[in-house]
DNA sequence: GTAATTGCTAAACCTAACTTTAGGTCAAGA
DNA sequence: TCTTGACCTAAAGTTAGGTTTAGCAATTAC
């Protein structure tokens, strides 16, 4: 198996950890793009090794397969992506990691404060909105829940 | 209508922000237990509301509604369950919220390295394992991904 | 009392992200 | 050469978390 003949599909399966049916799904939504030998049997790139961690790391950082494939699309076409190129696109994931951990902290927070208040069935409280982050626990309606003076229970 | 006949499903949907639907749903899975009134429609406790808002929560935390009814079997039978009881329960959200922060802050703090270097398809990698939180970069296979200095491109 | 609204069930449908199956082809080693 | 394992396609199946549809019953408003 001379160098240049670009890898198998088993290969490359069992090097990124993928079952080989789910490169052949990555394919066909157009996250990678094999080229076929003489007999019709794929061929990959080295370089997609890391296209396909790539998109792994994306799916757990909670984005869609459509949208991995939009930045994987702003990838250089025609030569093989440098270091550069990669860290380029990492920028939108450090970007929602800042964002994300700033909502966790904020919902950290105020989670006992939330889970007692009457704001917890509202849809401003900031447990509904994680990505609003609006503050909890301020005025608003918060008689809902069962905690409604006039349910005289408990 | 009594304030004691409970709420209809179309009271406890408006209130919650949730559909007729999804709430029927919930209760096929387990996740709240509605009482028949005499013409066999359903009839909610305003403790429902709090229940059904614990799941919203829940779920945007991550957890499978099979997990959250585990945590929401832990509620006292037989009784309306207090603030105390509510506030018991969140506390695993707590630990969860405290975990995923840390998780994530370790993640941003490598990403820029990770995403460039060679460890970045193994499963060791902390991108691939963010439960696990290994750090990235250290020793271990990095020649993988194209970077392997027999494959003399670029 | 009657019409409009709300509720009921069962079953089918939906999306994302894959996997499995069936039936056949290609490639590599002895 | 021959055999075995890897690969191919198309289509159907899977899981989670619901929604939609159809046909009918109960409740509420006037």
């Amino acid at each position: 198996m001379s160098v240049n003949e670009g890898l198998t599909i088993g290969a490359l399966a069992s090097r990124t950890g993928l079952a080989v049916s789910a490169i052949r799904y990555y394919e066909r939504q157009g996250l990678i793009n094999p080229w076929r030998n003489a007999g019709g049997q794929r061929r990959f790139a080295r370089a997609d090794l890391r296209r396909l961690s790539f998109v792994m790391i994306a799916q757990q950082f909670g984005y869609t397969l459509p949208q991995i494939r939009e930045q994987l699309d702003q990838l250089p076409q025609g030569r093989t992506p440098t270091k550069g190129d990669w860290t380029k696109i990492s920028g939108g994931f450090r970007e929602s990691l800042d964002a994300r951990i700033a909502t966790l902290t904020k919902l950290r927070d105020n989670l006992d404060g939330c889970i007692g208040c009457g704001c917890l069935s509202l849809e401003a409280c900031a447990l509904y909105n994680p990505l609003d982050a609006a503050a909890c626990g301020g005025q608003g309606p918060r008689y809902l829940m069962g905690d409604k003076p006039m349910d005289a229970r408990r």
